[in-house]
DNA sequence: AGGACCTGCTAACTTTCCTTGGCATGTGCA
DNA sequence: TGCACATGCCAAGGAAAGTTAGCAGGTCCT
């Protein structure tokens, strides 16, 4: 009834981590414009292939990007990039909704129920 | 006509940096069902106090929380801290559009046109 | 006075993240 | 063949964040 599923604890720290970085963010923000390829788009933001590599890998594990690998028609493999359309809204009630599927980073975690 | 109001570039990785943490998750879900004191609330999320407070500070440093020292009947000081209201809404559109008003950690910024 | 609360701070260690540079592979064209 | 462009990965140093332990101050009650 609402709009966006509820995300679970981890997910939604593996998602906050990764948006809180102004490289990921200018990645995101290029890629809404149009969808690129990753030595186009390090010449476009002004940064190495190697750091773009990276920090797409971080914006694709928590599921903000997603790759296409294509063929030009030059032949040559292209690895296209584009954003998932997500919508996250942050409340305190939605954050404590959150915190109820909460990982402990202690002992061995096993996904049964907390408390 | 929106809801809530967009956010600087600076401000968003600030505050996106500082919900990206599982204890400060746990203090806003806390806080956001009852306000608390530092002692208690360390007790209550079973973290040493050093530690809350400084999960506390960079919250406060969000905007996320505020302090409020008040005395208790028997004369001591307590500082109760309370979750603020904030709404924030994550698309990539508003990534976009917050990302033209972010700071290079360069040279000298100052608050002109980049690009 | 001593114990039980409350508050705050700093130094120091550990862990994680960020970033760079180099290396390896492949295709197309002069 | 050599250059230009594409892809990827890994090692290593530096910067930032997280965490602990300890110290110091205050009030109240027994």
């Amino acid at each position: 009834m609402s709009g966006a599923p509820p995300p679970t604890g981890d997910d939604l720290v593996r998602v906050l981590a990764t948006l809180a970085n102004p490289h990921r963010l200018r990645v995101v923000a290029a890629l809404a414009r149009e969808r690129a390829y990753v030595s186009g788009l390090a010449r476009q933001l002004g940064i190495s292939r190697a750091l773009l590599q990276v920090h797409l890998r971080k914006l694709a594990a928590a599921g903000l990007v997603t790759a296409r690998l294509e063929l030009s028609e030059d032949g040559k493999a292209m690895n296209y990039y584009e954003v998932e359309p997500f919508v996250l809204t942050l409340t305190p009630a939605v954050i404590a909704a959150a915190v109820e599927t909460l990982t402990v980073p202690d002992s061995g975690e096993q996904p049964g129920a907390q408390r």
